[in-house]
DNA sequence: TTGAAAGCGGTACCAA
DNA sequence: TTGGTACCGCTTTCAA
C-alpha cells in the first residue's frame, strides 16, 4: 500500500465509480448494489484507503470527539473517571481529548472555548465552580453537555452525580447482612461528605433494626494514620467488629495496615467508600463497594452518546449510587 | 453575540472587505493595512466569531491535536506522564487526545489508526512492544511519533526515556553510604527494566568497593505480594540488610506492608524506584528515587512540538536522570 | 440505484 | 496590499 494519501476519488478511479457511490458504500447507510459494494471494499483495501474524518467532520457537523475537563486528572478519582468515559467512548468510536483545569474557572472557560473551536461533539465536565452562566455559554457555543460530580443548579443538561449517604447506607447495610457489630471509620465532621456518610451509616441500622455500638463509631480525619489508629481501636475492643465501613481511600490503606499482618478469616471484612488505587490490596481484599469513579465516567460517557445520538431526548440527573 | 454561528464571510461582509482580508487580518502572518486589521477585529469581536478549526485543519493540514498512548493512566506513573504532558500542550495552544492501549498490541494499533484517520498531528506513544513495524506504519500514515518510556531499536524518531541503570545506581549509592548491607528487591529478568536497575544496583557496589552479598538480592515479580514476600525473607535473615532498593512502586507497597508493625527505626529504609501515589506511607517515609514522570511527559511534548515546528531537525534521543 | 455537482468554512494562489 | 476564487476531501442533495 502507498505510504499515505489515498483519497476517495482514488477509490472512485480503481472500482469504476464515481466518489459519490463510493461513499455510500463504505458508509453503508444507503442502498448500493451489493457488488458495487464489494468492488469499492476492495478497491479501497489496495489502495489501504482510510476516510480523512477532518474532512468528513467538516461536511457532516460531527468531529467524533469529546473532550473531558476535570480539575486534574492525576487526582485517583478522576483518573479512574477518565479510564471510565474513554472505556465507553472507544467501543463507540470517539476520541477523547483531555483537559485539566485545576479547579481554575478561567483554565476551563479558555478549554471550553477551544473544545468549541475545534468543533467538539460534547464535553463532559467536571465544573470549577457552580456557575451556571459558564455552562450556558458552553452549551450556546455548540457543545453537548454532561457535568459530573457537581450538578449546577438551573442548568439544563444532563448531569452524574454520587449519593454519599445512600453509598454509605448500602456499603453497611451489606456488612449488616453478615454480623451485627458493624464499625465506621469517618472523617472529620466538618465535612459534609464525613456527615452524609456517616448519616448513612445510621441509616442502615434503623432500617435493619440494629442499634448501633457507639464505641465502634470513630470520628477520626481523613488520613492513613487515623484510618491506622481507628483501627487499631476497633481491634483492641473486647469485642472487635466484624466489618469496618471506611469512610474514605486514604484510611482505608491505614486500616490495612493495621491488619496487615492478621490471618485474613480473622480480621474484620473492609468496605471501602472512595475506589482504592489500581494496584489494590491483595492480602484483605476489600470491597470497594461505592463511590463508583469508574461508573461516572463510563455512565456520563453513556450519557452524552446518547444525547448525540438523540439530541431531544429528556435531560436526566442520574444520581449513581454503588458500582 | 448570537447563538453560535458567526462565519468567517459574515465577518468579511461586516467589516467590508474579502474573506481572504479577514483571514489575513485574523492570522497576521501576512501584511494587511492596520486599519483594516483593527476594523476586521471589531467586526469579529461583534459578531463573537471563533474561527472553525476543523475548516481550518482540512485546508492546512494541521489538527492541532496530538495524541498520547499509554498502557494505562490509572497508572500513577503515566498518569504524570499525561499531566506533563497535557500542561506543556495547553501553553502550545494543542488540545491532547488521550488512549490507554493496556499494553494491548492490538488496541494501540487500533488508535494508531485512528488518530491517523482524524489527521492528527503527532502521537507520544509508550509502546506496548518494541515491534519497529508498527512505529513506521504510525509514520507512514502521516503521524510524527515520540516515543517514551521504552525505546524501541532502530525507530528513526524521537525519543524520551529514563536512566534505569544510573537511577538505580545511585538509589543504591544513597543507600550504600549509610551501611554496606543493602539489599535489592528486583522485577523479573526478562524485562529489560529490571536488568538494568539490577545492573545498577551492582554498579553502585563496584564503585563503593563493596561485595554483594547474594542473598540480599531477590529477584520476584512486579507485584505488591512479591515485594512483601521479598521483604519477608529479608527480615528472616540472620543479618537483614539495612536498606532496600526495591525496583518499583508496586512491590515497594509489598514491602511497605512487611514491615508496617516495625518500630520505623527498627525497620530497614526503603528506597523505591517508580513514584509512589499522590497519599504515600507516613509511617515509613520512603525515598522515592526521583524517576521524573512529569519530566519525561513534558519533554516528550516539548520534542514533538519542536518537531512539527522543524520537521528536518535531527532526531533526538534523550534520557532523562532525575528530575 | 448511480452520478454530477454544490457545498462545509477557511486558506492561499494568482491577478490586479 | 487586497480581492476573486480554486481547493482541502468528503457528504448529500438533485436529477437521471
Amino acid at each position: 500500500m502507498p505510504a499515505s494519501r489515498a483519497r476517495l476519488v482514488d477509490v472512485a478511479r480503481l472500482a469504476g465509480v464515481s466518489p459519490a457511490t463510493v461513499s455510500r458504500s463504505l458508509n453503508g447507510n444507503v442502498p448500493v448494489n451489493p457488488q458495487i459494494v464489494a468492488r469499492v471494499h476492495a478497491a479501497a483495501a489496495e489502495l489501504g484507503y482510510r476516510r480523512n474524518k477532518i474532512a468528513s467532520a467538516l461536511r457532516r457537523n460531527v468531529s467524533g470527539l469529546i473532550g473531558v475537563i476535570v480539575p486534574d486528572v492525576a487526582n485517583p478519582f478522576y483518573t479512574e473517571v477518565v479510564r471510565g468515559i474513554e472505556d465507553t467512548l472507544r467501543g463507540a468510536g470517539y476520541l477523547l481529548v483531555l483537559c485539566n483545569s485545576d479547579g481554575n474557572e478561567e483554565k476551563q472557560t479558555e478549554y471550553l472555548r477551544l473544545l468549541a473551536d475545534h468543533q467538539l461533539d460534547g464535553v463532559i465536565l467536571a465544573p470549577a465552580t457552580a456557575s451556571l452562566q459558564k455552562i450556558e455559554d458552553a452549551v450556546g457555543s455548540g457543545l453537548v453537555v454532561v457535568l459530573i460530580d457537581r450538578r449546577v443548579p438551573g442548568a439544563t443538561v444532563d448531569s452524574v452525580t454520587i449519593t454519599n449517604r445512600d453509598d454509605a447506607r448500602i456499603l453497611t447495610a451489606g456488612l449488616l447482612a453478615g454480623s451485627k457489630r458493624i464499625a465506621h471509620i469517618g472523617g472529620p465532621s466538618r465535612t459534609s461528605t464525613a456527615v452524609d456518610r456517616a448519616a448513612g451509616f445510621m441509616d442502615a441500622h434503623v432500617s435493619a433494626g440494629i442499634e448501633p455500638d457507639p464505641r465502634l463509631v470513630i470520628e477520626t480525619d481523613y488520613s492513613e494514620q487515623g484510618g491506622y489508629e481507628a483501627m487499631k481501636a476497633l481491634l483492641d475492643l473486647e469485642q472487635p467488629p466484624a466489618g469496618v465501613f471506611v469512610g474514605n481511600n486514604v484510611m482505608t490503606l491505614g486500616a490495612l495496615r493495621a491488619i496487615a499482618t492478621m490471618e485474613p478469616d480473622a480480621a474484620p471484612k473492609i468496605v471501602s467508600f472512595d475506589p482504592l488505587p489500581w494496584w489494590a490490596s491483595s492480602l484483605h481484599p476489600v470491597t470497594v463497594g461505592s463511590h463508583p469513579s469508574y461508573a461516572l465516567g463510563t455512565t456520563a460517557a453513556d450519557l452524552i452518546l446518547l444525547r448525540l445520538a438523540e439530541p431531544e431526548r429528556e435531560y436526566s440527573e442520574v444520581v449513581l449510587t454503588d458500582g
